[in-house]
RNA sequence: GCCCGGAUGGUGGAACUGGUAGACACGCAGGACUUAAAAUCCUGUGACCAUUGCGGUCGUGCGGGUUCAAGUCCCGCUCCGGGUACCA
């Protein structure tokens, strides 16, 4: 017992990994008398450059919660897997030939290991690879009910296609209220009427997923479209290759279906405020109102968004995107050279160099006009980049009074500007504000902007001209990528028309092609393989879903990993429900998370999962920058590496390091000098048990203890971490000096240590004789009466100048408190023979006397 | 441009709902142990003045304000980080 040894953690640490491993200590049941509790790390995708001390930074404080909550006797969910579809796998194999299967299973290996030296408690039985048939079996099956789904604005949810098939065979489009791409109005007749194509065709504008020739951004260098979240600033995320705007035939998900209702759950959800706002903005709801404007000696009708009905008579000229399709309809002969110029322009601009130019105003005159409908003025229809054509209806009448870029457009161009609100000066620039009241308008004049608004809209309305609207900058997600490593769409074409394989010949396997390249007729890779057809001889998709597909709905496979015919049980997924804690980078703000609700909301719909939210808390944990900080990347040869260091001085302390850095979700530098300070605390904790004694412990160490149980379990809970070590450290410096070696503190401290550094933690509880894993122990509950203490040592100020100290019973009154400070003699000193203006007597806390 | 964060010693960071600013570490300096080094332990460490002792003045990005009391609340700036970008 009394035989000293130093704090071994290389053997330490490798015998709690493999007796973890061989009793699978931390798997989780489906079914328990214990609440549950779900703690869900974002999966990685598993690069080949292995794992940085970035990584595990998440994975820590998760797993410091999951350990925390198992010790406080809940059924704790917390698995890992792998985002395994990719690019950089797929890119890796185009250079070397190699199967990107084979890569990546390399890979994954690599990561586990790195995972697993760092004694993370995850159920490892549930792991999950998104790119295992088992897995994609379900992405498929998810897709292939989002391609048999339309979504009924009725009742507000999806619904099967078979149920809008069977309206319109009874009435036509007359009793259906749908999320679709176009406005389509037909009875039931002429529905009947239709061929199966035509039939199959209309339904497109009303399936969730569905097919369309779309604006999509290109990328050449990729060879691939990608979403608009996986483009930063005319350049892909993924290379920084550049893209540019190509119309194309692609798999869209109609997520704006559902917009109204991501923007609502977003205030039932835990979410920091800077996410939320960020989600909010990329859903951008406005409210306004369309309206439909006459042509000129034409029977064409532009129709135009705008938010602010209400200036419609400062409306002096139009403006089309370039894109517009109207655009060559309406542009007349002598325009004609000059508009085709600028269209052409335009297309070969990519998103890059029409951003490096926003301040340039730019345009071309159609030669057409458009008929103010009040005042029945012509007014002159012009192109202009400024306008886009996936915003609104790409079209906009220009307010130039009202709009600061309307307003530059027309002094460019020298449109005429007509102020329509009180108190603007149009020599000086537009007048965006809302409030003034209305003037130079006819009907509207004398209104206050809001009144202005309803009286034109009931106006438009009354006219058919048009009416409310509320408008969305969230786009429909475009879905398929031409690229190899993703899941096959399960989807065959007759007719050239898509139709949905069978759900028993799910998982559509992906199949081996000679390249990972084009064919030479620019068919996606799946082109490349034999046999690409369905039992029929029809021909299959060949495209392959984003990397995001598999990453929407992975919380749920967790819950029942192995489950062939369902993507969870519903046992498992109603004992399981949301995710409770989510741990993750912020980087995912409007892609991933946007995509894992929407997924979540339409499984909801089917009536798969019982909520409306996956994940109901989230956290984000900051970046760990390199030393001089930078970000961590190969080419600055900055990467600290995990492995070295837990090498050097075992797991435990890059646990406890990494949560000593600073809060949790913010950016810091990494400096590793400063791991020495938490491996010399690990080795005074070591000591502390070198002569563990059954002894009653005395108050001192009590008191330590206990101050330390509230902390660190009050911190867990906010998950300021950092704050905890320093208790820690604190508790054992403070046993040290006491030279305590009572068992019963030291096994509460063991216990309460054990969720951050958990090898040392079971070595040390070993030690203390128990023959169970620690983490099937029980968190201490403090006791309030060794927190409180008999005196207070008051600090004394004057006019808020702290003086000096007083030793006080807690017993004393104000009053009591008043007079004994004011009779010390530092008092005296400092009133002078002055009396006191006023004595401030907060007790426990502090005194101030006023002079 | 707009929307969110943030700014505290040489460094990372503490400070609960306004109540002892700088906890806990790193680094640095000095000391003990050692033939020596490592490891360990002890002491000091915001700046300035005073140092014989007591002590004093200033101090949380800048300028104002509220309060007995402000790192914390209010008003006006500066700088840094993140998001977003012609969204009608």
């Amino acid at each position: 017992m009394s035989k000293r040894m130093g704090y071994d953690f290389i053997e330490i640490e490798k015998k709690w990994r493999k007796y973890w491993s061989v009793n699978n200590t931390f798997r989780a049941e489906n079914k328990s008398t214990k609440p549950k509790f779900y703690v869900l790390d974002m999966f990685p995708y598993p690069s080949g450059q292995g794992l940085h001390v970035g990584h595990p930074l998440g994975y820590i404080a998760s797993d410091i919660y999951s350990r925390y909550k198992r010790l406080k006797g809940f059924n704790v969910l917390h698995p890992m897997g792998y985002d395994a579809f990719g690019l950089p796998a797929e890119q890796y194999a185009i250079e070397t030939g190699q199967h990107p299967a084979i890569t990546t299973d390399g890979n994954i290996e690599r990561y586990r290991k790195q995972l697993e030296l760092l004694g993370f408690s995850f159920d490892w039985e549930r792991e999950v690879r998104t790119c295992e048939p088992g897995y994609y079996k379900w992405t498929q099956w998810i897709f292939m009910q989002l391609f048999k789904s339309w979504y009924n604005k009725k009742t507000d949810k999806a619904e099967p296609i078979e149920a809008l098939v069977k309206s319109f065979s009874k009435s036509g489009t007359s009793e259906v209220e749908a999320h679709s791409s176009e406005a389509i109005e037909f009875t039931a007749d002429e529905w009947l009427a239709k061929s199966e194509h035509e039939k199959q065709e209309t339904l497109l504008h009303y399936r969730l997923a569905y097919l369309s020739e779309a604006f999509v951004n290109w990328c050449p260098e990729l060879g691939t479209v990608l979403a608009n979240e996986e483009v930063k600033d005319g350049l892909s995320e993924r290379g920084g290759f550049p893209v540019e705007r190509r119309m194309m035939k692609q798999w869209l998900l109609r997520i704006t279906a559902y917009a109204d209702r991501l923007l609502a759950g977003l205030n039932e959800i835990e979410w920091s405020d800077a996410l939320r706002e960020m989600q909010k903005n990329w859903i951008g709801k406005s409210k306004g109102a369309s309206m439909r404007f006459s042509v000129e000696g034409s029977e064409e009708k532009i129709e135009v968004f705008t938010t602010r009905p209400d200036t419609i008579f400062g409306a002096t000229f139009m403006v089309l995107a370039p894109e517009h399709e109207m655009v060559e309809k309406i542009c007349s002969e002598d325009r004609k050279e000059a508009v085709d110029g600028y269209v052409e322009q335009t297309k070969k601009r990519s998103e890059r160099e029409r951003m490096a130019e926003v301040k340039q105003v730019s345009g071309e005159f159609t030669g057409a006009f458009a008929i103010h409908p009040f005042s029945s003025e012509k007014i002159p229809i012009w192109i202009s980049d400024y306008v886009l054509v996936g915003y609104g209806t790409g079209a906009i009448m220009a307010v130039p009074s009202g709009d600061q870029r309307d307003w530059e457009f027309a002094t460019h161009f020298d449109i005429p500007i007509v102020a329509v609100i009180s108190n603007s000066d149009p020599s000086k620039g537009a007048n965006e504000d809302k409030d003034g009241v209305m003037i130079n308008s006819d009907f509207l004049n004398g209104l206050k902007i809001p009144e202005a608004i309803n009286t034109i809209i009931d106006r438009l309305e009354k006219d058919q001209i048009g009416e409310a609207r509320t408008n969305y900058k969230l786009r429909d997600s475009v879905f398929s990528r031409q690229r190899y490593w993703g899941e096959p769409f399960p989807i065959y074409y007759k007719d050239g028309m898509p139709y949905a394989l069978g759900e028993n010949q799910l998982p559509l396997k992906l199949p081996d092609v000679d390249k990972y390249l084009p064919t030479e007729t620019g068919d996606a890779p799946l082109g490349r393989a034999k046999n690409w057809i369905t039992e029929d001889g029809l021909p299959l998709d060949l495209n392959t879903m984003p990397g995001w597909a598999g990453s929407s709905w992975y919380y749920l496979r967790y819950m029942d990993p192995g489950n062939p015919d369902a993507l969870a049980s519903k046992e498992a997924i109603d004992y399981w429900q949301n995710v409770d804690l989510y741990i993750g980078g912020a980087e995912h703000a409007t892609g991933h998370l946007l995509y894992v609700r929407f997924w979540t909301k339409f499984l909801y719909d089917l009536g798969i999962v019982p909520f409306n939210e996956p994940m109901k808390k989230l956290v984000n944990q900051g970046m760990i920058l390199g030393p001089g900080g930078e970000k961590m990347s190969k080419s600055k040869g900055n990467v600290i590496n995990p492995d070295d260091l837990v090498l050097k001085y075992g797991a435990d302390t890059l646990r406890m390091y990494e949560m000593f850095l600073g809060p949790l979700e913010d950016s810091k530098p990494w400096d590793t000098h400063g791991i020495e300070g938490v491996f010399k605390f690990l080795n005074k904790l070591w000591k502390l048990y070198d002569d563990v004694e059954d002894s009653e412990p005395d108050q001192e160490a009590l008191t330590a203890l206990h101050k330390t149980i509230k902390k660190v379990e009050g911190d867990i809970e906010n998950m300021s971490f950092n704050t905890s070590i320093s208790a820690f450290m604190i508790c054992v410096n403070e046993l040290s000096q006491a030279k305590c070696n009572s068992k019963s503190i030291l096994t509460d401290l063991a216990i309460i240590i054990s969720p951050f550094a958990p090898h040392i933690a079971e070595e040390l509880w070993e030690k203390l004789g128990h023959t169970e894993s620690i983490s099937f122990s029980t968190y201490p509950d403090y006791d309030e009466k060794y927190l409180q203490r008999a005196t207070y040592e008051y600090p004394v100020s004057f006019n808020g100048k702290v003086r000096f100290k007083i030793e006080l019973s807690v017993e004393l009154s104000a009053a009591e408190i008043e007079r004994e400070v004011l009779e010390h003699e530092t008092s005296k000193k400092w009133l002078d023979g002055n009396a006191p203006k006023r004595v401030i007597v907060v007790p426990q806390r502090i005194v101030n006397i006023v002079v």
